[in-house]
DNA sequence: TAGATTGTTAATCGATTAACAATC
DNA sequence: TAGATTGTTAATCGATTAACAATC
């Protein structure tokens, strides 16, 4: 398995979005389309649809191009949307419950199972029948339930010595909003969500652009 | 002004990091730092810390490095966070909601002004001093108020026909939370924020580590 | 001055695009 | 079969890294 050659963060940054576009036309009943229509759909090009699909196997057919339906599916296998992974949230603040309430990551096999604060006032408190829990009853809990990954919506200053915590606990994966590139020395998979980078490159983009149109 | 050399994207997304660091060094007290140093608490090369920083002008000085103060400020000017710009956020669910109480985004010059929404049982309700108002009164709102960025949180279905709506009337830039490649026929700048394609590529990046485990 | 470190050019690496033989 | 379109190799392009003269 792990002989196989190693697939570029750049392409695998890009299934998801096929997956969507791929979803998109399932809807649309669209059965079967080309590299080059998917090409002008998504704005690129048409070679790099091929090159990307053919890291994880030949999916289309010489003449005829690829079936949606087949495609669809095997790119949510490589996503691994058919896997489950149990998923704890903890801050149970507005992220944290915006978060919560976001049932779409359910249809792709990531199944809330706990969510955490310290908090009195909102500890009890059910969000979508998960019972906000008291942040000291963390640690079992993850032991007890074997959570693969943490979503970490704790303050700023909180977010490593929770996301050390958790890591030693045994989850495998943390789902950062904190504004922090948040690395462990552990064997541990992070994908830190830099809300404010984007805005922040938003309004670069804005300023470059009225500065060329004055 | 438009003829200065274009600075690739790659260059740009990194200005927040950069920003992030030298606001860390700041909080530290530390007031000098080499390309070296900086390399090494990022995990780049001190190379590309330079050949970024040389697209924008020589902030450093030979044998000494870069005074960090001045640099956090030079990157502040260009990320332009001292240029105020009006937001309105269109959607007050979850997400809206919780964006509408990220206070920091202040901080970087993004004023929100208004809050829009159809549920009647929302509307009236206040938010950080801001009153949540109907969808009605969106346009009116944005030509009276000169509103810069519109902040997307509408159900997926509605989303192109809002942003469509929101670029007509002038708003120039776009933050867009549905997972959809959000595209214009106008001068817009668009940010789309796909936080399931991240979690997606969680996902995959887990189910990677755990097969090779085995 | 000597040492350090930048700014910048040149070399390398990786990702994207083009081309085309294979084949449905 | 003829036309279409893939899978894949080769060419190009752009981004990263290395090297070093300039200079504080």
């Amino acid at each position: 398995m792990s002989l196989e050659k190693k697939i570029s963060m750049a392409v695998i940054k890009r299934l998801p979005r096929y997956y969507r576009y791929l979803s998109d036309l399932l809807r649309l009943g669209i059965t079967r389309i080309s590299s080059k229509e998917l090409s002008s759909r998504m704005g690129i090009t048409a070679s790099q649809i091929r090159q990307d699909l053919n890291c994880f196997g030949g999916f289309g057919q010489q003449g005829y191009g690829y079936n949606v339906e087949y495609l669809y599916n095997e790119i949510g296998n490589i996503l691994g949307v058919n896997e489950t992974f149990k998923v704890i949230i903890i801050g149970a603040g507005n992220m944290g419950q915006a978060l919560a309430n976001y049932s779409n990551f359910e249809k792709r096999g990531f199944k809330l199972t706990g969510i955490f604060d310290v908090n009195p006032e909102l500890i009890g408190k059910r969000i979508r029948d998960i019972e906000i829990m008291s942040l000291d009853s963390m640690d079992r809990f993850i032991m007890e339930n074997r959570v693969d990954i943490a979503i970490l919506c704790v303050p700023y200053e909180h977010t490593p010595a929770i996301a050390d915590r958790v890591a030693c606990l045994g989850v495998k994966g943390l789902w950062n909003f904190s504004p922090m590139d948040l690395k462990l020395p552990y064997d541990v998979i992070i994908e830190n969500v830099h809300l404010s980078d984007s805005l922040m490159v938003l309004g670069y983009r804005l300023n470059e652009m009225l500065k060329i149109e004055k």
